[in-house]
Formats: C-alpha cells, structure tokens, sequence
DNA sequence: TTCCTGCAATATGTCGGAGTAATTGGAGAA
DNA sequence: TTCTCCAATTACTCCGACATATTGCAGGAA
C-alpha cells in the first residue's frame, strides 16, 4: 500500500503534468508505478476532472519523457482501480467519481496525499464508526487467548512510547489489527486496515497541529477490558467513543 | 500448485491455464483484460496459491501465446489489485492472502466466478448485516422527498416482476441504491455496492436451488415505510432482518 | 571454516517502431 | 432529413533490443 513519503520536490503543480516523471521515481519503485502514482494523485486532487480526456497516448507519453509501453502499463493500474476508462478513437476518460474503488489502499493514498477533501474524511470516518464498534463487538465473542497477549503487548507499548512517537503509533496500529485479526473476519480485516491506514495519515496533521489534547490510553484500556471479558457490548461501545474521539481531534484540526 | 513449469508438448485439453486466451476474449474487452480476468480467478480459485510464482515473462507469455507487452498489462491490472508482486530475477508471485484487494469489484467478481469459498461468503454477509442496516439509519435522517420517490417506484416494480425476473431483480438493486444514495456517504455507498453487486450473484444460486422461500415485499416495504418517516432505529432494525433473510436462504440454498 | 566482497548470469523493466483493429464522424446517396 | 458506407484517427498488439537490478556463486581475507 505504502501511503506515500511523497517526494516534497514535486509540488511544483504547474498546468502540465508532464516532466518530473522520473524525479518521482524513488528507489525501488518501478516508473510506471511512479507513473501511475502522479497520475492518480493528480486526478485524485481534482487536477483531471472527470470526464476530461489525457490527450493522446503518444502526446502523453512525450510530454511524460517515458516510453509508451511504461505510460500504457501506468494506465492499465488506473484502469485497474476504476480511475479511468481508454476506448480507440476516444482516448482516455477520466470517469465519474462513483466509479472510482475510493476503498482501494492506493487510492486511498492518493487522496490523502494532497489536501484530503473534508467531505471525504467525514465519509470515511462515519464509515469507520460503523465498522469498527462491529469489529470490536466480534472480537469480544471470538478472541483467543493468543489475541488478547497480543493486545496486551500493543497496550504497554503505547503507554511506553505515546502517540507523538512513530513506535506509539506503531503500537497503536498493532493494537487495533489485533482486534481486526480477532474478528476472524477477512473482509472486515482488509476494509478496516485499508481505511484505518488512510486515517491515520491524517493523524499526522493532528499532531503537528496541536499538542495531544487527551490522553487516549484508557479508552483503550477500556475496549481491552470489555473485549477481554467478552462483553460485546461493552467493546462496541468503548470503540464508539474511541473513534468519536479522534473525529474530534482529525476535525478540529483540520479547522472543520 | 506447480502450474509454473508445464510441458509445452502436452497441447491437449491439459487443465493448464495455457491456450484459450483467445478464446475467453469476448467482443469489447481488451486482450490484457482478458488476461487478468483468467489469472485472477485462476488465483482467486486457488489454482495459484500464495506464495507461487508464474514462471518467467516470456515463458508465461508464449504459453498464453500473447505478447509480452499484453502479458504485462495484465500483471500490472493484478499488481494493482494486490494478487501479486513482481520483482527483477525472482519473477512474480502471487501474494498472501491478506494483502488482496478483497472489495475490490473485479476480484469480487472473480471470486464469485467459480466455486465460491463458503467462509469468505460468510464473512461478506456478515459484513454486509453491519453495514447495510447503518445505511438505512442514515438515509431514514438525510433522505429527502426525491429519494423516497426512487424508492417508492423501485419498491412497485419489485411487487409487478417479482425478484424471479431480472427486471425484478433490477427494481431490487436500484431500491437498495436509492438508499446507498441518500446516506449521502461515498465511501459507504462504494462499499455497499461492490458488496452487493457480488452477493448478489449468489442470488443466482438461490433462485435456481428452489422457489422462493418467502415473499421478500412486506419486508423491503418496512424498511421503506421507516425511512420515509425518519425512524433511524426502526430502519435499522428492518434492514437487518432482511439481510438477515438473504443470508439465510442463501445458506440453506449453498448447504450450509 | 566462516564471513565478506565483488563479479557475472538472469529475469524483469524500459524503450521505440511497425502493424492491426475498432470506433467515430462525415461524405454521399435515397 | 435519414441512412449507409467509407476513411481517418486512435488505441491495441506485437516484436526485438537494450537497461537495470537482484541473486547467487566464486574467491579472498580473517
């Protein structure tokens, strides 16, 4: 999924799009990844509208300074996520917004790489406020003892580190996969990750906003406690007030 | 498992995924597509498993006897998607399990395509009797005179075909649309409809098992009536009975 | 022996050009 | 005006070559 470590140097957003291709390239990842990566951002921020066309194979490639094959491959990806639709003679479309996959990690990243649109982050985290109270009530009926050590270690490790440290938030993500994997629920795994991944990026703004404005580890505790002794409802509810909580921090500071 | 390394000289009816490439090309989809239409389900079936790896570029291309470029396309189709990893010298492999696109459409689709994995099948009911039954909390306080009208008129072309027809079966769908819409949430709406699009197609299989089981209108037009009158809880509860009733008689129908 | 360094083999990645197929839009006829 | 057909444009596919990166082995040093 890798959300991002963009590369600041490429904020130069001048009307083309074009050169800088390869500045983006970072190390290990291949150019029509990086290809794909501009081109998904760009339209993520709203820099291609849909319905607007990506004039010409060729031309676009040209003015990329890549070969077609790595420009066409690129397209393949964007396709491959619902970001764009290339019909012969009519060139490629960018689609209408419903038809994008906006649960799709890397599209995900794209979004959040730019300015995130407020709208956006509220769908998200309403759609988190649903899943993840369900995912900690599941988890309370079907947690083993080997979940809850699990958790257990993520919880001393966050109170060790803090949130404002990389290895507190590590921790922190640890803790709520281990929720997700407690669920036995795949689905439910890989929707929770994909969103969780993307909102945690915003975390990122609240820290730099603002000094950590509540300690967040007893709730934490709280949902341990209830998922622990296998109160389903109790975990829905402690997670409730977990997600609640940072809605209000991601939108304070995001000056919602 | 070893798919990788066949005997070219065995061109018979082999169960390989070689030759027939062609064949699966319908009119209108791509030649890459097609492609990556046959090696996602092929994974999604578990002809692949994780951890396989689709021996060689050019070996693989001639075997589907197509060019290295269309080979490609369709890898990074898959790439996108998470099914595989390519990496220089070790080939591509197909990833573990968790790191699939699981609600992504086309793999979705592709999952559905064969035999469908009854756990995962089970996983996305469950999902959906958490997510469809908060959709219809939201639409009961955000929809307006509009979407009630959508909903009215899907809800009187599912009573003229009933869900035996697919006119029925459409009038279902846009009922459930309308409700995806006027949550007004485009994630959930995203999510909601992949969902639905491939459990639906399990639908196939319950009406060719046996004769409905029950007449599904008196519960659909519950949901409606607490929608229309705002009663978020009541809508809830009456869309989790109805998920509920779907996943019942798709399990029965899947011998469960 | 064990570990590290460096070289070479190999497969993926990238390139550019040639040819095919399909859709579109207009010319021409009814 | 409407329909049919043709031609131009564009994406799609194929091919062959080169670049690049990773791996694994060979050889030397501790």
């Amino acid at each position: 999924m890798d959300m991002g470590q963009e590369d600041p140097s490429l904020h130069g957003d001048q009307a083309g799009i074009g050169d800088g291709a390869k500045a983006v390239r970072g190390p290990g990842r291949r150019l029509h990844g990086a290809i794909a990566h501009k081109l998904g951002m760009a339209i993520l921020s709203g820099h291609y509208a849909p319905g607007d066309v990506l004039s010409g194979e060729v031309a676009f490639a040209e003015e990329l300074d890549v070969s077609r094959s790595a420009y066409r491959e690129a397209i393949q990806v964007l396709t491959a996520k619902g970001l764009v639709e290339s019909r012969p003679k009519a060139g490629t479309r960018v689609l209408p917004r419903h038809r994008w996959n906006l649960l799709d990690p890397d599209v995900l990243g794209w979004a959040f790489a730019g300015e995130p649109d407020i709208q956006f982050v509220r769908d998200l985290f309403e759609l988190r406020a649903i899943v993840e109270p369900a995912a900690a009530r599941l988890a309370a009926q079907r947690r083993d003892r080997e979940d809850l050590r699990i958790m257990k270690d993520a919880l001393a490790a966050m109170r060790r580190h803090t949130l404002a440290t990389d290895a507190g938030r590590a921790a922190d993500r640890d803790f709520h996969n281990a929720i997700l994997h407690a669920t036995r629920n795949d689905a439910l795994m890989v929707l929770a990750a994909s969103i969780g991944a993307a909102v945690n990026w915003t975390t990122q703004y609240k820290q730099r906003a603002r000094a950590l404005p509540r300690n967040p580890i007893p709730d934490h505790v709280r949902v341990y406690d209830a998922i622990a002794a296998g109160d389903a409802a109790g975990a829905a509810e402690a997670m409730g007030v977990l997600v609640e909580l940072a809605l209000e921090d991601t939108a304070s500071a995001m000056g919602g």
